[in-house]
RNA sequence: UGGAACAUAGCUUAGUUGGUAAAGCCUCCGACCGAUAAUCGGAAGACCCUUGGUUCGAGUCCAAGUGUUCCAACCA
C-alpha cells in the first residue's frame, strides 16, 4: 500500500461532532457572566440607533413553563438580531410583583393580615416572597441563554416604580379621567370585605325562588301586543296588567331598579282566567313565549290563553310599579336576558348584580345600595332596616305576599358562591370603587385613534383590541387589597371628593414611597401632609389593580431608565395580552400623554401540546423548560422556538423535539466541516480575491450573499421560521448536497497552497463567517462555539463574541446574468439531479458503486451542450464522475435509443463504469493510472499535485 | 353562549392575482468507508378538517359546520 493519504488535505477540527449541550451550556454561561458579556454589548453598541423591546413583566410567582420560555426566547432572538444589525438594542427584564396571587401564597405561611400579623408585616412576608420568586424565575431565564440585564431588571416593587405607579396615577386624575363611582363585588358578611374571585369557593345552597309580578303602571301596555280584534273592536282580556319577574335572592328585592327583557325574544300577554293556585280571579301576565307553559304549571294556573305576542324591543322603557316600594321601575333591554329559566324577565338590581350593574349604567339606574358591610339593611331601608339579608328572604316573600305580588314561591337547591374561609353565602354589593373614566375626556376616542397608529402583528391584532376597546366599561382600578401600591388619595369623608390638592400631595407622597416603598403611605398620618384638614379628607385605603401596575410601566420603566431614550419600539406578548397589558399600557398611556406607549405589538400564540390540547397538570401533558435544556440543551429549545410559526399555537411534543435535535445536528455538522477544511487556512495570507476564485466558489459566496439578505430581512419581519428553513436548506441542498460535496476533490487533492484549493477554503470561509451570526440570535450557544473555533480574520483581530459585531460583510455579489453566474449554476444542477438519478440505477443494475466508478455521457441539444461545455474538461468535477463526454444532438444526429431522457429538455444521459484503473490518490477512474513509472498507482492530475505545480482550476 | 384566530405529507413550513399541491426533516432502499453515532444518492409519502356554493376550473373566494386555542375575572 501506497502512503498517498499523508498527501491529501484531508479535513482536522477539534470543533466536537456532538454538541453535547446540555452539559456544556451553563459552563458558557457562567463564562460570559464573568466576562460581563451583557456589557459588552452594550459597550460595543453605546450611541448606535436605539431599539428598544420593552419587556412585560411575568408574574412574579412559580417556577417558568414553557410559554415563558418562548416568550423570553423569542424577544432574546429579536434583541439579538437588531443587535447585530447594529442597533443599540438593551434589554431590560421586568417582574409584575404586587397582587392577590402573592397575598394567597404569603396568607398560606403567616395568615391574613390584621388576624396573625400586621398589615405592615405582612406587605414585608410578601415583598421577600417575591424577591424570592423573581431570583428562581432569573435564573430559569438565564438558562435559556436570555441577554439581558439580570442585575438590574425592574421590579414593579421597586420603591422608585412604586414611586411612580403613584405619579402615573396623579397625572391620570390631573388629566380629568379618574372619577368614584359604585360596582358590585363578591362580598362576605362574616369578613365585612370584599373577596376575588380566588377566593370564593361554589357549593350548593337552598334559596327561596320566588315569582314576583310588576304590575304596569299604565294598563295600556297591552297595545304594545298584537291584540286579536273582533266586530266589538280589539280583545285586551281582563284583569291587572304585570311582568313576572324570577329570582333566587328575594333580598335584592329593596335594591330593584329594573326589569330586564331581551330586545330579541318574543314575549306574551297571557290572559290567566284565575288567579296562581287554582283561586278564582282574573291577571293577565307577561312572559317570554318559550317559558309560557312552565311558568303557568309552575303557578298551578289551568286555565290561560295568549293574548297578544310582542318583541322585548316594543318594551323598553314601560313603567312598573315597584312590588313593595313606592315608586317605579322601568323596563329595559339587556343581553344578558335568556330563555333558559325563569320568566324571560329578569329583576335587576344595580347594586347587587354584575351584570345587573352593566345594563343599569346604560341607563342611567340608581346604583341603590341599601346593605351594610356586615351584611345588615341600612337605617334608612324601609321595612328591612336592621335585617341580615339572609333572614330577611322570609320577610321579603311574606312582604310580597301582603302586596299580592307574590306569584310562586318554592325552595331551591343550586351552586351558590360561598366563602373560602368561613363558607357562609356571599352576596354581591355595591361598594364605591374608582374608575378611569372610557369617555368623559374622551380615553375611548383617543385610544383608537393612538391603536390605529400603531402597526400590529399580525394584523388581527388591531381588530381584537378595537373591539375590546370599544365595548369595555371604565377600568375600576380599585382594589381593596393588602399588598398593592396605595391609591394615593385623600377623600372628603362625607362627600368623597378629592382633596383640591391632591395632584400636590401625590407628589409628597410619591417621594416618601421612593425612600420607604409603599409603606410610607400605610404608615401616614393623615395630618402630617393635609394638617387640619385631617379633620374632615380621609386617605383612600384602596390599593390599585395590578394591571395598572404593568399597564404604567412605559412611564415608571421606560421613561424613568437612563438606558431607554424614546417610547417603546415594541411589545411582544401572548395574544391574551390584548385584553391585558397591550390593553392597560394604552389606557394609561393615552390618559397620561395622549399617545401610545409603543410603536409594533407583536404577539405569539400559545404552547400547546402535540394533539393541539392546551397544557395542564391534570392532563398531565405538561413539558417544562428544565426537561427540554436538561435533556437536550438550550440551544434546542430556541431552535424549536425559532422554528414555529409562533403568531398561531404553538405545538409542543417528543416527536418535534426530535426533529429539532435532528435539524441541530445537520447545522452543526456542516459548520463542522466547514470548519475542519478551514484546518491551517489563514485569511489574512491565504485569501483569494473574488474574481480570482473559481468559478463555483464564486456562485457559493454569491449564493450566500442573496441568502443573508434574505435572511436578514426575515429577522426584521420577525419571522424566524423563515431563517430556520433557508439556514437548514442552504445547509441541506446547497451546501451538502452540492458545493461540498464538489469541492472535496479540490479541497482534498489539489496542492495544499494552490489556487484551486485556496479558492474554495476562502469560500468555506466566507460562508462559515456568514452562517455564524445567522445562526447566533436562535443557536447563541452554538454560534459562539463556532466563533471560537474559526480563524482569525484578515483584518487581524476577532471580537471576543459574535454578539457584539454586526452581519458578516465579507460576500460578494454578482448579477443574475454573469457568466456563470447564478442562472448558469441554477441549471447546472438540475443537470446534476439527473444524472444522480440515472446513476442510482447504474447502481441498482451494480454498473457502479459510488459516482466515480461511473462515466457518463450526455446527449444535449446544440444549446444546452453549448452550456455544458463552457466548464469544459471540470464538468466531471460537478458530476463527480470519473469522466464527463458530451455529445451535441442534432434532428439528424440523435441520441442512441438506450440513453435515457431525462426531465431536463434535450437532455438524454447514458451512464457506464469508468474505464481505467482508480488513482490510488484521488479515486478517480482513469486510463492513465499505471503509466507513470514513478507513481505507478496515480493517475496524471495527481502527480501534477504532488511533484508538479499543482493543477488549474477554473470552474469546479 | 358571544368575540377573535387557526386547520396543507408522520414533523416543521411554502403555496403570489383562483390554473396539475412544493421544501427540508423523519421513514424506507441503496452507496460510500477521506465529514463516519457522519456524508452522498434514490424512492415512498397529502380526500389541502367536513359539507355546500361561486367558477370552465377552488388548497386559494363565499357560507355553514367540526375541532382546537385565546378573550369574555378584585387571575397574570
Amino acid at each position: 500500500m501506497s502512503d498517498y493519504k499523508q498527501t491529501l488535505n484531508l479535513p482536522a477540527t477539534s470543533f466536537a461532532m456532538k454538541g453535547n449541550m446540555a452539559n456544556r451550556e451553563p459552563s458558557m454561561l457562567k463564562e460570559w457572566a464573568a466576562k460581563d458579556l451583557y456589557g459588552k454589548i452594550r459597550a460595543a453598541k453605546k450611541g448606535k440607533k436605539s431599539f428598544i423591546l420593552h419587556d412585560g413583566p411575568p408574574y412574579a410567582n412559580g417556577n417558568i413553563h414553557i410559554g415563558h420560555a418562548v416568550n423570553k426566547i423569542l424577544k432574546d432572538i429579536i434583541v439579538k438580531s437588531k443587535t447585530l444589525s447594529d442597533f443599540n438594542a438593551p434589554y431590560v427584564p421586568g417582574w409584575d410583583c404586587h397582587g392577590l396571587p402573592i397575598e394567597l401564597m404569603v396568607e398560606k405561611k403567616v395568615g391574613k393580615p390584621g388576624h396573625k400579623v400586621t398589615a405592615s408585616v405582612f406587605r414585608e412576608k410578601c415583598r421577600e416572597y417575591a424577591a424570592k420568586q423573581v431570583n428562581g424565575q432569573r435564573e430559569d431565564f438565564k438558562r435559556l441563554g436570555i441577554f439581558a440585564d439580570w442585575e438590574k431588571p425592574y421590579l414593579t416593587m421597586d420603591f422608585h416604580t412604586e414611586a411612580n405607579i403613584i405619579r402615573a396615577l396623579g397625572k391620570i386624575a390631573q388629566n380629568g379621567h379618574l372619577h368614584q363611582g359604585f360596582k358590585p363585588v363578591h362580598w362576605c358578611t362574616d369578613c365585612g370585605s370584599s373577596l376575588a374571585e380566588a377566593e370564593v369557593e361554589y357549593q350548593d345552597k337552598h334559596s327561596p325562588a320566588i315569582d314576583v309580578r310588576f304590575t304596569a303602571v299604565d294598563q295600556s301596555i297591552a297595545d304594545k301586543f298584537s291584540l286579536p280584534v273582533s266586530s266589538q273592536g280589539k280583545h285586551e282580556g281582563t284583569g291587572e296588567i304585570s311582568v313576572v319577574i324570577w329570582t333566587t335572592t328575594p333580598w335584592t328585592l329593596p335594591a330593584n331598579r329594573a326589569v330586564s327583557v331581551n330586545a330579541d325574544v318574543e314575549y306574551t300577554l297571557v290572559q290567566c282566567d284565575t288567579l296562581p293556585n287554582g283561586e278564582a280571579g282574573k291577571l293577565r301576565l307577561i312572559l317570554a313565549s318559550d317559558l309560557v307553559t312552565s311558568c303557568m304549571d309552575r303557578y298551578g294556573i289551568d286555565k290561560y290563553h295568549a293574548l297578544g305576542f310582542c318583541k322585548g324591543s316594543d318594551l323598553e322603557l314601560v313603567q312598573l310599579n315597584h312590588p313593595f316600594y313606592d315608586f317605579t321601575v322601568p323596563v329595559i333591554l339587556g343581553e344578558h336576558v335568556t330563555t333558559e329559566a325563569g320568566t324571560g324577565c329578569v329583576h335587576t338590581a344595580p347594586g347587587h348584580g354584575v351584570e345587573d350593574f352593566e345594563v343599569g349604567k346604560l341607563y342611567n339606574l340608581e346604583v341603590a345600595n341599601p346593605v351594610g358591610a356586615n351584611g345588615v339593611y341600612l337605617e334608612d331601608t324601609p321595612l328591612f332596616a336592621g335585617q341580615h339579608v339572609f333572614k330577611a328572604n322570609a320577610n321579603v316573600v311574606e312582604t310580597l305576599k301582603e302586596h299580592g305580588a307574590l306569584v310562586h314561591h318554592h325552595a331551591l337547591e343550586h351552586s351558590y358562591p360561598h366563602c373560602w374561609r368561613h363558607k357562609t353565602p356571599l352576596i354581591f354589593r355595591a361598594t364605591p370603587q374608582w374608575f378611569i373614566s372610557m369617555d368623559n375626556k374622551g380615553l375611548r376616542t383617543d385610544s383608537l385613534k393612538e391603536i390605529e397608529k400603531t402597526q400590529w402583528i399580525p394584523d388581527w391584532g388591531q381588530r381584537r383590541i378595537e373591539s375590546m376597546v370599544e365595548g369595555r366599561p371604565d377600568w375600576c382600578i380599585s382594589r381593596q387589597r393588602t399588598w398593592g401600591v396605595p391609591m394615593a388619595l385623600f377623600i372628603h369623608q362625607d362627600t368623597g371628593a378629592l382633596h383640591p390638592k391632591s395632584i400636590e400631595l401625590i407628589e409628597v407622597v410619591a417621594k416618601r414611597v421612593e425612600e420607604k416603598g409603599i409603606q410610607a403611605w400605610f404608615d401616614l398620618d393623615a395630618s402630617e401632609l393635609i394638617g387640619d384638614d385631617a379633620q374632615e379628607y380621609i386617605k383612600v385605603p384602596d390599593t390599585l389593580d395590578v394591571w395598572f401596575d404593568s399597564g404604567t410601566t412605559h412611564y415608571s420603566v421606560v421613561d424613568a431608565r437612563e438606558e431607554f431614550d424614546d417610547i417603546a419600539d415594541l411589545y411582544l406578548e401572548g395574544s391574551d395580552q390584548h385584553r391585558g397589558w397591550f390593553m392597560s399600557s394604552m389606557m394609561s398611556s393615552v390618559a397620561m400623554n395622549g399617545k401610545a406607549p409603543y410603536k409594533q405589538v407583536l404577539t405569539h400564540g400559545f404552547v400547546v401540546d402535540s394533539k393541539g390540547h392546551k397544557m395542564s397538570k391534570s392532563l398531565g401533558n405538561v413539558i417544562t423548560p428544565k426537561e427540554i435544556t436538561n435533556n437536550l440543551g438550550a440551544d434546542i429549545l430556541r431552535l424549536w422556538t425559532a422554528s414555529v410559526n409562533y403568531t398561531q399555537e404553538i405545538t409542543a411534543g417528543d416527536e418535534i423535539f426530535k426533529r429539532q435535535a435532528d435539524a441541530y445536528r445537520r447545522i452543526r455538522n456542516t459548520s463542522r466541516f466547514l470548519l475542519s477544511n478551514l484546518n491551517g487556512f489563514e485569511p489574512a495570507q491565504h485569501s483569494v480575491a473574488f474574481e480570482d476564485m473559481v468559478a463555483l466558489d464564486r456562485w457559493v459566496v454569491d449564493k450566500a450573499a442573496r441568502l443573508q439578505t434574505e435572511i436578514i430581512t426575515a429577522y426584521n419581519e420577525y419571522e424566524f421560521h423563515v431563517v430556520v428553513h433557508k439556514l437548514m436548506n442552504f445547509c441541506t441542498t446547497e451546501l451538502g448536497g452540492f458545493y461540498l460535496d464538489i469541492i472535496k476533490d479540490r479541497q482534498y487533492t489539489a496542492k495544499a497552497d494552490s489556487n484551486a484549493r485556496r479558492s474554495c477554503q476562502t469560500a468555506m470561509y466566507l460562508i462559515a463567517e456568514a452562517m455564524t451570526t445567522w445562526m447566533a440570535p436562535i443557536l447563541s450557544f452554538t454560534a459562539q462555539e463556532i466563533w471560537q473555533a474559526l480563524p482569525t480574520p484578515a483584518s487581524g483581530t476577532r471580537d471576543e463574541f459574535v454578539f457584539t459585531g454586526v452581519w458578516f460583510d465579507g460576500l460578494a455579489t454578482m448579477p443574475d446574468d454573469t457568466v456563470l453566474g447564478n442562472e448558469y449554476w441554477s441549471e447546472l444542477l438540475l443537470v446534476r439531479g439527473e444524472v444522480n438519478r440515472v446513476l442510482e440505477l447504474a447502481r441498482k443494475e451494480k454498473i457502479v458503486g459510488k459516482a466515480l466508478e461511473a462515466q457518463v455521457t450526455l446527449y444535449a441539444n446544440a444549446d444546452l451542450a453549448d452550456k455544458l461545455s463552457q466548464v469544459g474538461e471540470e464538468l466531471r468535477f460537478v458530476l463527480i464522475t470519473s469522466k464527463a463526454t458530451i455529445e451535441v444532438v442534432t434532428d439528424s444526429n440523435k441520441a442512441p435509443s438506450d440513453a435515457i431522457a431525462t426531465e431536463v429538455d434535450g437532455l438524454w444521459l447514458s451512464v457506464a463504469a469508468a474505464t481505467g484503473t482508480k488513482c490510488d490518490r484521488c479515486w478517480h477512474v482513469t486510463p492513465d493510472v499505471g503509466t507513470h513509472d514513478a507513481h505507478p498507482d496515480l493517475c496524471g492530475r495527481c502527480i501534477i499535485n504532488i511533484d508538479g505545480a499543482g493543477e488549474q482550476r477554473s470552474y469546479a
